[in-house]
DNA sequence: CAGGGCAGCGAAAACGGTTTCGTGTTAATA
DNA sequence: TATTAACACGAAACCGTTTTCGCTGCCCTG
């Protein structure tokens, strides 16, 4: 078991100081160049690689950022890690996650742990419980220390730092609208209870949009289902009870199930009844029939968001400026598929 | 902005000497009680928190552990993954994330950087291409250095480490026969191209069921998809040309869309033909119809392999026993849903 | 030949902790 | 009263780097 070198070690070996070592490595020209190679050679020999730790307490910068979300099963979260990812991993930042599971007390551990210098930066998006609870004591412990933070999809006002987000009022909205000019005069929402800010803007937009149509809302048509959506009973009813021509859902879940029941009842998807989802995953391109879907681009969200990041961590040493934040927001679009007839 | 505070702050502000201070942190019993509540007082106050960097270093552990995974978009390598977390956030250890996108070399290049101090160990499954390119120097060099590996799933004989995978020619065989078991004579078999060691795996169980009945192996009737599997052309003529009562596919993709294809060609599944995937996926619960399918209990495998690791890191100090290396094997369990009658 | 300048290197502080090993003071003991 | 033990604390080394600042020689110049 070859043990790490270290500069020390070399030191010692070629009866030089560190400090020589150290800056013959770095190619340093107060070094002669005999003593140059000399040390280059041993170390490409013994195969130096420097000590990511010592370094990261040298510099006070760990090129890590820490990246928080509710849930990691799950597909936007996770491609829009996969875009953090990417983006940190050129720029030489290596990631470190850490799943709230929607827990507001996770939440705040996990961050507290991290910030002790693990990390340069946050990324995340705020659990359930958190905008539920509307505390945001632990963000705000954070920036006061002067670590970099974004938050990205589920942000909150009462935080002033930078954001990435999709504008869920506009997309709820257009999309809302896109089914009224393709006909349809009773379109259904599906939705979960309303803490989630994401689904309550969605709402927003509908309502907008039936309003600008001059479309009276029936409320009867609003279906709130529970965040852990397995009671299918409830959906089953309503489904069976319920007169429309058209659902617009904030998520896939909720649509499949509902595109499934529709036709149970015997109704044609999309003849009968058209159905659009929110959050273009998996499911939506491998339904039967396939999905039509408001797509987030969740990789471009995290890319965005480590970009904003990383340019903010990189700039903390001219603190110059009055740090200003920014709000990207992320434009979504609709991938149509088989389960509407959009003119 | 506080900046952070450290136990030299707190020395020279009490006018005591900073190992008292940390002593007294630790309630040492070298500090009289005095010494220890003015210091502690103090410290709560201005939230003191230790630098983790500080202590990295000085202890030559992280409590961080790496992994690498071939994809994060991926439903399987997700729950194993959140598996991970979770063991490991429980025992006090962070989890750094690198993606290396099936490829070799962003896998070792990953591997190098965190091998460098930032990690105390490595859990990880093989990349595509180092399974096609068989080099694992890489992975030698890190176990060389005495950094404990876990490999999982997707895992190689020419290293020896701790190791959890499922039995895939078992899993193969034993889905297979209960296919023949439920009277089905012609049984289709959805492959990847073989350099994958799982699929081979369970190709290899397929193939022995087969035999064990007594059935002729026909070879038109093992469809071997690219690994990129958008072409829907060719299982499409596949499909329609083929002439089978049931089919087992090495993922849900594969199976979701030949069920669609059978479908559309008139069969009715799973009367006429009987559809099972590997991977208990998203899709296979929500499609139409549900996907009987072999669940390999990501979560778990995830929680394993976390414990071997940390058992492994945690051990390091009692470096007594030569080492001895486990493989875990995860039992697999096959969820039955509306694409099968099995008896 | 004294002085300056420069090339080449090393000592030491610093990052923020932990830990070992003194050391000075006081009180108990012989 | 001299010795000793316990108590409470501090000095310093150490983890592995980086970086500043000196310090040698040596050569060149005036």
């Amino acid at each position: 078991m070859k043990k790490k070198i270290t500069l020390k070690h070399i030191a010692r070996e070629l009866d030089v100081s560190i400090s020589t070592v150290s800056k013959a490595l770095k190619n340093s020209d107060e070094i002669s160049r005999d003593t140059k190679e000399k040390v280059q050679a041993f170390a490409r020999l013994y195969n130096y690689k420097p000590n990511n730790i010592a370094i990261s307490l040298k510099n006070k910068r760990t090129k890590n950022i820490g990246v928080v979300i509710p849930d990691i099963v799950h597909h936007f979260f996770t491609t829009v890690f996969r875009g953090i990812e990417k983006y940190a991993n050129q720029r030489g930042y290596n990631v470190i996650v850490c799943v709230s599971d929607e827990s507001f007390d996770k939440e705040v551990i996990n961050m507290e742990l991290l910030a002790n210098g693990s990390i340069d930066g946050f990324i995340m998006a705020l659990s359930a419980e958190t905008q539920l609870k509307r505390d945001f004591a632990h963000l705000r412990e954070v920036t006061d220390q002067g670590i970099p933070l974004v938050l990205f999809d589920r942000v909150t006002d009462e935080i002033e730092c930078d954001k990435v987000i999709i504008d869920d009022r506009m997309a709820g909205l257009e999309v809302t609208e896109r089914l009224i000019k393709s006909g349809r005069k009773r379109i259904a929402l599906f939705t979960t209870e309303s803490y989630l800010n994401v689904s309550s803007k969605r709402e927003e937009g509908y309502r907008q949009a039936l309003k600008n149509y001059g479309i009276p809302i029936d409320e009867s048509l609003i279906l709130r289902l529970p965040f852990q959506f397995e009671e299918e009973t409830i959906s089953r009813d309503f489904i069976h009870s319920m007169d429309f021509d058209a659902v617009l859902s904030v998520n896939e879940i909720f649509a499949i199930r509902g595109m499934r029941l529709a036709r149970q009842k015997g109704l044609r998807v999309p003849e009968d009844v058209s159905f659009i989802g929110f959050t273009n995953g998996i499911l939506s391109r491998y339904s039967t029939p396939s999905l039509t879907s408001v797509a987030q681009h969740g990789e471009k969200m995290g890319e965005t968001a480590a970009a904003m990041l990383i340019a903010k961590v990189e700039q903390e040493y001219d603190e110059t400026d009055p740090t200003s934040y920014r709000t990207e927001v992320i434009p979504i679009s609709l991938v149509e598929r088989e389960s509407t007839q959009l003119s």
